[in-house]
DNA sequence: CCTTAATCGAGACGGTACGTCGTGTCTTTAT
DNA sequence: ATAAAGACACGACGTACCGTCTCGATTAAGG
């Protein structure tokens, strides 16, 4: 070891370990032990800054996947939505299906894991950035209401349901979903 | 120990140990060991019939689960559609979600293990049983035709998520999922 | 299996296996589901002849063994003596050290193990076939008395002795055994 | 726990720990687990240490037995040998045979493990320090020469016989030896 | 600049569960 | 009645990983 480490550049020592040890042999079998060795530390320095494996790889998954949070502004429903839910979908190409189970696995019997993991997920109540993403819409008069809850986050459910199931959602996949499962349950404005 | 046990009644007596073992500290503390001495057996006797942890679970699981693979046949498309959603979401009443989580976690990344799990989820390719239902629906002329596969498992992919974040699904769910995100999609016939 | 054997032919092919597994794998790694499996029959067969791996193990080396338990007599004291000490010696060529040992430790925790074992290994009280041998040798006038009891004991305890260290004892180490450390003890007649 | 013992301190626990056991239920019952819960350990830290369990409970049985490699030197024969075979035999007294007997039943299928053990019980080549002491005899013209091999060897392979044979040697035992069947056999200075 | 406190890197510890192996018994079927 | 076959209940094995602790080395910060 050239020189010792602390701080900022430590931690990202770390991340970058776990992403390794993440691709290489996955969630399940990642180990403190082999995270320690890859980035040239100890099991302490782990659990003094992450008590639990889960709050190690969320901190590790956060650092480098983008936010989907902000609703996108294009003027036009349809393209409103396929935007956010390719966000939604994008960051999670690099993630393994099993990762995502592994944690919700955790967080099942660790109460205060699973708001981190939600999320992560995108499981947001009250529909978030889609439902302003639908308001605007409204005062555009491209509908006529704001649909129910369950509408308003159909899309998201169906596309994260189809990304936790194959591990994929493609573009096309998305259009469809909007196409076909979506709009036409919107209230359009008559005439 | 009154007789030596063997066959069914040593299988069904280790079911119920293991459903005892999931009630009591869930399926990521469910322990091989715990498990025979529970059902008063040994270790060998599970290992050598279910090699894996998740394969007797999944055993135990279907074990005592209904099997929703009937399409029902009420004469009317929304009775059929809820009565299917109904059936597929009764059996899990019991089961957490974090043992569901659990297995889909371990399944992900043994892809023998998948088929199992799928099928104990009722993800069916090609729609299944609720295909079976809407071509019924065509020839009474309820619908004009069989909508895409999208739109086909919509309903179990709705209600199956419901199931696995939040552990349940009330009857009423399933309702207004019927309702508001399911038969309005429908080529309804003209007039 | 052509057809069902029993009583001595059943024995001797237990015996036979119990042979091969000696020397393929040896006293300690010698296994009674092995054993019947080589022989072609099955472990309660065993259990109801043997109830203990120790037993079955000295069965079958008695069945092989010759019995040295009759005082040779050629007429001259040195030829009676290695005589003696040769057919001691002899059966145990094929004996690994290992399995003596093995079959020592087990006696010595099951009391009534010991006599058998030690008759195999002809630890005898009181000097058996060798006084026999030494008080013919008084009456042919060879020697005036038979010696202290330590003294009839020592050439089979040396050969002994050398038997379980080494594994082997030669003919050479016999005779010289005998000249340089047995003979030159007892008391010769005057003259 | 007062605190986390490691190095000398907790293999002297361990060494404690195997002696109870020893005592106790011997050492063909002698289990890893059983030494590590009565020594406050974890079987790991056995492991560590002793790949085996024979090399666990030679390692405890040296530590607490003396080392009998040096020659004594009282400036007369007889007085040395006993004194020899005396300091052989004192560190025994609380070794069971059946310890012995499962060591070198081990031993016998383990190269490596056959020099401790051998060690253990003063099965020296060359005769060892009793080569010594006959030097120095000569030395001192109390005898012609060194006897053969055999002879040098003689007394310590007798008592030792004894001492696996049945468990203890008394001082008389040695001193007959000695008398009988040694002294006799060496080459005295005419006259 | 030098001391002092903090934390790093390294590695063993006490512990728990694993999956496997062998034992000796029991049940079943067939001879 | 007993052989052959095979599973059962039991218990120990040796291994893997956990999360914690001890220890010495290094580094940043404060007097």
């Amino acid at each position: 070891m050239a020189t010792r480490r602390r701080g900022r550049a430590l931690e990202s020592a770390i991340f970058a370990a776990v992403w390794d040890e993440l691709r290489s042999v996955g969630y399940a079998d990642l180990q403190m032990g082999r995270v320690a060795d890859r980035a040239g530390t100890s099991k302490p320095v782990l659990y003094r800054r992450w008590p639990r494996r889960a709050d190690l790889v969320v901190g590790a998954l956060r650092d480098r996947l983008p936010d989907a949070r902000e609703a996108p502004d294009t003027g036009n429903l349809r393209s409103d939505v396929i935007e956010l839910l390719t966000s939604v979908t994008s960051g999670y190409a690099e993630i393994e299906t099993a990762t995502l189970w592994g944690l919700l696995a955790e967080a099942a019997r660790e109460p205060d894991l699973l708001s981190s993991v939600r999320t992560l997920l995108s499981i947001v109540d009250e529909g978030g950035p889609m439902r302003v993403v639908l308001e605007r819409a409204v005062v555009r008069g491209e509908i006529k209401a704001v649909p129910p809850a369950l509408v308003v986050s159909l899309p998201v459910d169906l596309v994260r349901n189809q990304l936790l199931l194959t591990g994929t959602v493609s573009a096309q996949q998305i259009a469809e979903t909007v196409d076909t499962a979506f709009l036409p349950l919107l209230p359009r404005p008559a005439g």
